[in-house]
DNA sequence: TTGTACCTTGTACAAATGTACGATATATTG
DNA sequence: CAATATATCGTACATTTGTACAAGGTACAA
């Protein structure tokens, strides 16, 4: 069980790290190719965010080639709990409910997606 | 409407931000009263992010005695979107159901929640 | 084998962030 | 009025963050 403390994560970070996760597996490339074009972010800056990432312990690379390969380390259930739990502090105090009904206000989210969520809690509940 | 752009909030900023909503009003000494002990930051501390929140445009003081007291300028729920938005971007590539599964799978919220929930939207749908 | 296209590595650097001290001003109390 | 407690103001400063160039290595095509 000995969770290591996780190093935090900056907000571009995590938004790289994401695309690794999504990808699965991705050269420093493949992470450019999914940013949106609007984005307006060098490829050395993606290596540079990949090199940190590296650094503290999210990701790791293997070569290929001349390429680098890299890949998620951490497990992505892992950090988003660190993440949300962080930001719901900071913006909400820690509770939930008023994120939920922001987005449910918002229309952010469907009546059929709450009827999945109903799912979930009702499987995990027992 | 011409909605001004929000100068970035840093978490830091962010977490101060909500404790003066939640006072409607407030002196520094105020915020440091409702922050967690363990959170270990200073008076001072306190009092430069109140600062900067004034001049980012999110907050302003009026003289009271010797101490300012300090307010919100902007609506919360302004914040909270943009806040909301770009978290989610960041973390879930904007989508928010995976988000919500999280809190679900986690018991972050419960079954009456998301009842309450169901009527925002039932309400607001219409 | 030589060019060339693509990669990594080293490095840089301004701005933002988190944190806070010291000096000075000001109510308040005795 | 003199102390005292409490504020603000000016300032500082190490880190982190976001961004990226330049130089040098390497696979592949001709």
């Amino acid at each position: 069980m000995t969770e290591k403390p996780l190093v935090p994560l900056s907000p571009s970070e995590t938004e790289i790290l994401r695309l690794v996760w999504e990808l699965k597996e991705a050269a420093v490339q493949d992470v450019c190719r999914c940013l949106p074009a609007e984005r307006g972010i060098k490829y050395a800056t993606v290596q540079t965010l990949l090199r940190r990432l590296e650094k503290k312990g999210y990701v790791t690379h293997t070569a290929s080639g001349k390429a680098h390969i890299f890949r998620p380390v951490i497990r992505k259930k892992e950090v988003i709990g660190s993440a949300v739990s962080s930001f719901l502090n900071r913006l909400f105090g820690g509770d939930p409910v008023p994120l939920i009904q922001y987005l449910a206000e918002n229309k952010e989210i469907t009546k059929e997606d709450l009827e999945k969520l109903r799912q979930i809690l009702d499987s995990n509940d027992v």
